[in-house]
DNA sequence: AGCACGCCGACT
DNA sequence: GTCGGCGTGCTC
């Protein structure tokens, strides 16, 4: 009988998201989730098998034999060639979007391939090689070589060539090619380290957990305040599921995913080790990617696409700092790495572990009673720090105080003293401020001018070093104005601070401070980012001044001071989850001190010192906080107990932007009230988007806020149909709980 | 996504 | 009379 391919090309457009039948001819073994090549038009492209069977339902004229399998084994499991549809489904993407999250892009269209290596193998027995020896005192080299490769093989590159050639010509060797893995350089040698002895609160927190997986499953969420180690929670699950031979993921935010992350993963658990993530070169992923298919490695730490990695058999799935929106993708397909690893652990029997200091509110609303069983996640705490550490003292400054008592410095007198007080003891301080640049705005004091980006309506940040304004948004540069270019007066003034203003003043009141500064202005090239650590690791700075890089995850013992310049920067966002960020922010930043021995204390500047965000940050309430924002949601309407989607239309042109939204405004409407859903929305609506240029186009936006219980997939269904359609020369958006809403 | 087929303006 | 613009439609 014959056999027929059911393939989806590797092209993404909506008119390619179905199958192609292709026969498989006689001989060639084909099996789902393999790639494979094929005709196409006239053209050839690759595609992935999606199923085999006897069926074929196209016409014989149009059917068209496969070329061939592009590579020997399928490179999509059959696991997550399910997680791919569900995909499909969840993220209204093309079924290939979803397939090529599976496999590392260099592997498409065979732009990688296996890295061989000539490498010399022993053909002589220990006795000859001995008696060789004796014979031979003199040739010292080969001696050398044979005792080398009676070890092992090796590559020959490392190995003196006329030893080589002398040893190959006795016959006492051979040479010959093999594969040769590239090995990311953060999982290269290094020691390895045991494990912790775990607190009581770790242990109870690892044995729920161990037990769920034995039981086939089960989904946590792991609250532990910072410095409570829930790494160590984590390890300990690993370790339980590789002795019963299982893997396990665990995803970091990309911004936590640095090589002492990687290395200290390695020093865990050596070689079953691998990791996954954007910097590592072409051939390091492929070769990454295979330790894992082929089951050689068994843990994988990664950013969010390694929620993807090829691994069978799966004991956890660990999603550390949940919290953070890097888990969201923000390129096609829009998905949440956190939702594909509760669906992926749920299909394979493993345990979901979310972990976190300041979980998001989602989330922590997920642990709490009354929540349908599908969606309940298991609440573990861990409320002390590790070695019986006390959590930072943590202190509010009011800054209009400040400003009134005559002190115009972004560092409050109280910050100035700890930070002497810091610096004289020989400690070190760490000081956030979630603005980078110099000024955040420049504006003419007369008429009140601000100067803004020609590209997009948001004001221009000035960065001292190039002595520019630039726009953060779109990257545009212009120089600073002498006079207003409004009204000519001279009288221009630079407000507010970055993080270059704040380096500054603190080298004006500190001369003799090492400072570095760490920001995406100073981390643009390759292993900067490791490199200012490393400089504030050793001692040779002592002085850390940052964006929000600097306040998720550092570990450094001798930080004994953290200073918050403006807690309340992110508070005033036109975002209902500001609160939560500050909160994060501040939370999870003043627990960056006093981590070893050395007792912490955190500043925390602001103008705001009795909102509820602030106030709860420094007393280090999460549950307090929860309480108080998961009401404030519940009364204005905001998510979790709605659901909220936009589309975005932008043009170059104001009037098709706008022409477009107020269309599918209509078109919404009609369709909310013939689908009976007009009850369940809160609000929908055209408007002009916050930002109403953006790098030079025009932007509106479709607003759909729907209660909990309404039929929000369908709606989004619809919205993404109305986008598809969009009229030409507007590109539409579909987002759905948009990550910001500008 | 590409590439072919197809139907209207300025050129050797 | 032909070359070529890119609009529409199809690819097993």
């Amino acid at each position: 009988m014959s056999r027929y391919a059911h393939v989806i090309v590797d092209l993404s457009a909506d008119a390619l998201d179905r199958l192609f039948t292709y026969s498989i001819p006689e001989g060639m073994e084909i099996v789902p989730g393999q790639q494979v090549a094929a005709p196409f038009g006239s053209r050839r492209v690759e595609g992935f098998v999606v199923a085999v069977d006897g069926e074929c339902d196209v016409e014989p004229e149009k059917l068209k034999p496969l070329i061939g399998p592009v590579r020997d084994y399928p490179a999509v499991l059959p696991e997550l060639m399910a997680l791919a549809d569900w995909m499909h489904e969840r993220y209204l993407c093309n079924l290939v979007d979803a397939l090529r999250l599976m496999i590392p892009a260099e592997m498409r269209g065979g732009r990688v391939r296996e890295r061989m290596r000539r490498r010399a193998r022993l053909l002589w027995s220990a006795e000859q090689a001995a008696a060789f020896a004796k014979d031979n005192p003199r040739a010292a080299k080969q001696i050398e070589l044979l005792n080398l490769l009676a070890r092992g093989d090796c590559e020959t590159a490392a190995l003196n060539p006329s030893a080589l050639k002398a040893l190959r010509e006795k016959g006492a060797i051979e040479i010959y090619e093999a594969e040769a893995r590239r090995t990311p350089l953060s999982l290269r040698g290094g020691e390895s380290a045991t494990d912790f002895e775990l607190t009581p609160g770790q242990r109870r927190a690892a044995e729920a957990i161990v037990s769920a997986m034995d039981a086939g499953g089960g989904r946590f969420l792991l609250q532990g305040v910072t410095g409570s180690g829930k790494t160590e929670v984590y390890i300990r699950c690993i370790r339980h599921a590789l002795e019963r031979g299982k893997g396990a993921i665990v995803l970091v935010p990309e911004i936590a995913l640095t090589p002492q992350m990687v290395n200290w993963f390695h020093a865990r658990f050596g070689d079953s080790a691998a990791v996954m993530h954007s910097g590592l070169s072409a051939g390091e992923k492929y070769d990454e990617w295979r330790r894992i298919r082929f089951g050689e490695a068994r843990v994988v730490v990664g950013a969010r696409s390694a929620v993807f990695a090829p691994m069978e058999n799966i004991g956890a799935v660990i999603v550390d700092e949940e919290h953070e929106n890097s888990y969201r993708s923000e390129s096609r397909p829009r998905y949440d790495a956190r939702e594909v690893a509760w669906r992926r652990a749920a299909r394979s029997g493993a345990v979901l572990v979310l972990g976190s200091a300041t979980p998001s509110i989602s989330s922590f609303m997920r642990a709490m009673p009354g929540v349908r069983p599908e969606n309940q996640l298991t609440l573990l705490e861990l409320n002390e720090r590790v070695a019986g550490r006390p959590l930072p003292e943590v202190e509010l400054v009011d800054m209009r105080g400040e400003f009134e008592r005559g002190n115009h410095s972004v560092l409050s007198g109280r910050l100035k003293a700890a930070l002497g007080e810091c610096l004289g003891k020989g400690e070190q301080a760490l000081l956030f401020i979630n603005r980078r640049g110099h000024s955040t705005f420049v504006s003419c004091r007369k008429c009140g001018y601000v100067v803004k980006c020609g590209q997009c309506d948001v004001s221009m940040t000035y960065h001292q070093a190039e002595n520019l304004l630039k726009c953060h948004y779109c990257g545009n540069t212009l120089p600073p104005p002498k006079v207003c270019p409004n009204c000519g007066s001279a009288y221009i003034k630079y407000f507010g601070a970055g993080t270059q203003k704040v380096a500054e003043e603190v080298r004006r009141l500190f001369p003799e401070a090492r400072i570095v500064r760490m920001d995406v202005d100073t981390t643009r090239e390759k292993d900067a980012h490791e490199r200012i650590l490393n400089r504030f690791r050793s001692g040779e700075a002592n002085v850390l001044i940052g964006t929000q890089m600097i306040a998720k995850g550092l570990d450094f013992p001798n930080v004994t001071l953290v200073g918050a310049v403006a807690a309340d920067m992110t508070l005033n966002l036109p975002d209902y989850r500001s609160a939560e960020r500050t909160f994060q922010l501040i939370t999870q930043v003043a627990g960056r001190a006093g981590r070893a021995g050395k007792p912490g204390r955190a500043i925390v500047q602001t103008y705001d010192p009795d909102h509820y965000a602030i106030k709860l940050a420094a007393a280090q309430d999460y549950r307090a906080f929860y309480r108080r924002e998961s009401a404030f949601r519940k009364s204005a309407l905001y998510p979790p107990f709605t659901k909220i989607a936009r589309v975005i239309y932008s043009a170059k042109d104001e009037d098709p932007a706008r022409e477009a939204a107020r269309a599918d405004e209509a078109r919404m409407r009609a369709w909310l009230d013939s689908a009976g859903l007009r009850p369940d929305v809160v609000q929908m609506k055209a408007a002009e988007a916050p930002i109403s240029l953006l790098r030079g186009e025009h932007r509106w936006q479709l607003f759909l806020k729907m209660y909990h219980k309404g039929d929000f997939d369908a709606a989004c269904a619809w919205m993404q149909a109305l986008s598809d359609a969009a009229p030409a020369g507007v590109r539409a958006e579909l987002e759905v709980n948009p990550v910001n809403m500008f």
